[in-house]
DNA sequence: CGTACGACCTGCCCGC
DNA sequence: TGCGGGCAGGTCGTAC
């Protein structure tokens, strides 16, 4: 389900809706995502607050006062519900749940509901202490985030000119570039009109810097959009994005292409046991 | 070393 | 209505 900017935009809320708040209790329901689920989370979490929420690639990170760390990923189909006050029931895949007190108004106390749901379990709920070789490990081998200002574009032109494989295959690869996964790559790849099964080395260096800011231009807009959902993406209260409006390719499989003047439809392959999305004719 | 592929899960949608 | 197949926004271990 989640990409970068589904990512990004659940923990920038998250940075708002739970920053400064005081763990009051954890509950795990299940023992194992795609990683077993510590218990620590309950030992070590309760009566600590949150600092705040970053995101590192496809991974949420929420650093606590006393030098541990959550990081999660949502994997496939993982969400974070957020519930103020009124609470609803527990659903079959609400995993992990947080309670918090906001003791930052002395005159209504706010109750806070934090809920990692996620059906197929692909996702992960980790801790750690902050900066621990551990924690560590998990973005030693990730690279650079496209939307910094400092990306290094030559490096990332190099990276991809040295790769054996399809420029698809490459792009979804995250120690390359972070973040990106099929939803984005299939719509960087259409404005840049290059098709998805290209190979690597035999792409320009022109061409190569060209995706590279198509790949911003579409990460900012879905930002801007709240994210892609496509089935059941939600923020953490429970609202859609709308990019889905504004996708070019994917999903779009038979449908005609949004190009002035181009009259061909969009195809559909799999690569690598996944789907691609391209216009045969705008993309060469 | 780099690359390809199956495994990990549940749920939904479609055609028969 | 029921069942089987195919599909899904990701990552990792294994085999070559």
């Amino acid at each position: 389900m989640p990409e970068l900017p589904e990512v990004e935009t659940v923990t920038t809320a998250l940075n708002f809706a739970i920053k400064n708040l005081i763990v009051k209790r954890v509950d795990i329901k299940c023992k194992s995502l795609r990683l077993p689920v510590s218990k620590q989370l309950i030992t070590v979490l309760s009566g600590s607050k949150v600092i705040n929420v970053t995101r590192r690639a496809k991974y949420g990170i929420i650093n606590f006062d006393n030098d541990y760390s959550v990081i999660f990923h949502l994997g496939m189909s993982g969400s974070i519900i957020i519930e103020k006050n009124v609470f609803s029931n527990i659903e079959k895949h609400d995993h992990i749940i947080f309670y918090f007190l906001n003791f930052q108004n002395k005159n209504k106390r706010e109750k806070i509901r934090f809920i990692y749901r996620d059906p197929r379990r692909f996702g992960l709920f980790l801790i750690y202490k902050t900066y621990s070789s551990k924690f560590k490990k998990y973005f030693k081998n990730i690279g650079p985030e496209p939307l910094n200002s400092n990306f290094p574009i030559m490096l990332f032109v190099k990276n991809i000119k040295r790769k054996n494989t399809s420029i698809k295959t490459a792009l979804l690869n995250q120690n390359i570039i972070a973040g990106l996964g099929n939803i984005y790559v299939c719509e960087s790849l259409f404005l840049s009109g290059i098709r998805p099964t290209s190979l690597c080395k035999k792409l320009s260096y022109r061409k190569i810097e060209f995706l590279y800011f198509n790949i911003v231009k579409v990460l900012k807009k879905a930002i801007n959009e709240g994210g892609t959902s496509l089935k059941d993406y939600k923020n953490i209260t429970g609202e859609i994005g709308y990019f889905q409006n504004f996708l070019y390719v994917y999903n779009r499989k038979g449908k005609e292409c949004l190009n002035n003047g181009c009259n061909k439809y969009i195809k559909r392959i799999i690569q690598n046991g996944r789907s691609s999305f391209y216009c045969q004719n705008c993309q060469k």
